[in-house]
RNA sequence: GGCCCCAUCGUCUAGAGGCCUAGGACACCACCCUCUCAAGGUGGAGACACGGGUUCGAACCCCGUUGGGGCUGCCA
């Protein structure tokens, strides 16, 4: 039985970087038939902050990988490192250092190799309120069996005594990890490439552990060592590390811009990996099924938001018509969703997203009408609203651009244009089909063909020159509304304001 | 500096010694479709970093060079 971790620190916002190594962690418990587990890393008190413990949870479980038993955190198990660091110091494989940083640098400045210079192994020191270090060997290698990129050997004389054991006490990343990992089982490690360095010390860790166990000092048990798997970097445009700090890489901007989770989810899983062959779009099922470590990729990858835009775009129109006007609620009535106690964009960050509209004006029947069109059209759900606002506001909200484009630019023809409109749409049957005919009909008595027809009533309608097709949306709009509008243009022609 | 990792179109990738005249996707360009914008269709441009080996044969194996990246905290 495969056993797996995720097992982030809660030290900023949920990251993509975060999200795949979740994901493969995840699918490989799926593939394997294995478990998978949430271990949150918060011993570095400071820095963690419970929000975002919080953020983590939900985003993961917005991409649906919930962890497969209770969440485990590092910060309710002090008491067991507390039980193991004893069994390292009684067996000897720490010893107590007072020296600061800046001595540690004064002292080797010139040296070849910086790092720790050994100074305080020998010097007896009492444990008590000082940081424990690991005595490294002087020689030999430690291996990295790395099912992704093969064996690795680290030299163990480039390997300084590190630090496991602050001065109060608590364990470090690398020891308290590997506790951890014994603990829990864990079978493979799958993790960033970043952590590849630490890998060696955790190994002699592990077997110090594993020594400790065999001799008096009551602890555990000798634990075979996991696999290891050491996933390629996710990195910026500029070919560096993702970083919280300078990219915009938080997992919850991407679901509050609309995009799906099965498409980001299908979007991750390509960094990195693949299924093979031409394919790209596939589901779940796939991802399960095919997802082998000794297939992940050994160069860093970039995130590329354009290709993600595009996949998503693809899930966003192979949604049913209901489930695309659903799926939109957060972005057309989140005040509705928030009230019922769901998840709505902004909310987190305290800013909750509102469309242009007055929440009352909203008809989700119009709404249904006009889904098709937009679904197509749309590549995120927070695209949606622009994209049928002119229907909900009471008068459409003018794009000045698109004005002086499609109207001032030509006034006079613009003019005849919409009140040739206003004439036969007074009469004519209401609908895409005759609309588009009749305003056919008013271009060619204006020498003009549809597409240049057809702008200055878009513009005079909608306010823009771009949006989902004109004839469907007056339909839907009603007649007397576009007449209206269509009025209030040729007024504000007149008006010469807009010039 | 030291240790480690990496290297196929701009980007994500297919490719496990002959199937490669290197395939797909995004982005880009052109055309078609078309009431705008999209979507869709067709076509185009576009890569095995370089140099040595090994082999009858190398994008694939080995070595080196170059170039990128990671780590080098009492952060994780």
């Amino acid at each position: 039985m495969t056993r797996v971790r995720f097992a982030p620190s809660p030290t900023g916002y949920f990251h993509v970087g975060s999200a795949r190594t979740a994901l493969f962690n995840w699918l490989f418990a799926r593939h394997t038939g294995g478990v998978f587990l949430l271990r949150i890393e918060d011993t570095d008190v400071e820095r963690n902050r419970e929000e975002h413990v919080d953020g983590i949870i939900s985003a993961m479980a917005w991409l649906g990988m919930a962890p497969d038993e209770a969440i485990e955190r590092q910060s309710a198990r002090t008491e067991r490192y507390r039980v193991a660091i004893d069994a390292l110091w009684e067996a000897g494989f720490l010893y107590a250092c007072d020296c600061t940083r800046d001595e540690v640098e004064a002292r080797t400045a010139d040296r070849a190799t910086p790092g720790y210079d050994g100074y305080c192994r020998a010097r007896g020191l009492a444990r008590e309120g000082r940081a424990l270090r690991y005595r490294t060997p002087d020689d030999g290698v430690t291996v990295v069996e790395d099912l992704i990129r093969g064996r690795i050997e680290f030299p163990n004389r480039a390997m300084e005594d590190f630090v496991a054991v602050r001065s109060d006490g608590k364990p470090l990343f690398v020891l308290a990890n590997v506790i951890d990992d014994r603990d829990m089982q864990i079978t493979h490690v799958v993790r960033g490439e970043d952590l590849l360095p630490t890998t060696p010390k955790g190994i002699l860790l592990w077997r110090a552990l594993d020594e400790a166990a065999e001799g008096e000092a009551g602890w555990g048990e000798v634990t075979p060592l996991p696999a290891w798997a050491h996933l390629p970097m996710l990195v910026n445009e500029q070919g560096k590390k993702l970083s919280k700090r300078r990219d915009p890489v938080a997992v919850e901007l991407y679901r509050e811009q609309g995009y799906l989770p099965e498409a980001f989810r299908n979007y991750l899983a390509l960094l990195g990996w693949s299924p093979g062959g031409d394919r790209e779009k596939v589901g779940l099922d796939v991802l399960v099924a095919e997802f082998r470590l000794e297939d992940v990729h050994h160069a860093p990858a970039r995130f590329d938001v354009q290709k993600l835009a595009h996949l998503n775009g693809e899930y966003l129109r192979e949604l049913p018509v209901d489930e695309f006007v659903a799926r939109s609620r957060p972005w057309t009535v989140p005040e509705e969703e928030a009230a019922a106690g769901r998840w709505v964009p902004g909310a987190a960050a305290g800013a909750p997203f509102r469309p242009p509209w007055p929440p009352e004006r909203f008809d989700e029947a119009v709404f249904v009408r006009m889904a098709p069109l937009v679904q197509e059209r749309v590549t995120r759900f927070e695209e949606v609203p622009g994209m049928v606002d002119f229907l909900f506001l009471a008068d459409p909200e003018l794009d000045e651009r698109s004005w002086q484009k499609a109207i001032a630019a030509d006034a006079d023809g613009a003019r005849a244009l919409l009140e040739g409109a206003i004439a036969a749409y007074q009469g004519c049957e209401w609908a895409p089909d005759d609309l588009k005919a009749v305003t056919l009909a008013v271009g060619e008595s204006a020498g003009r063909k549809l597409a240049k027809a057809q702008a200055p009533i878009r513009v005079a309608v909608t306010g823009r020159t771009v949006g989902p097709p004109l004839f469907e949306s007056l339909a839907v709009l009603g007649r007397a509304e576009v007449v209206r509008r269509l009025a209030a243009a040729v007024e504000r022609l007149s008006a010469g304001t807009g010039s």
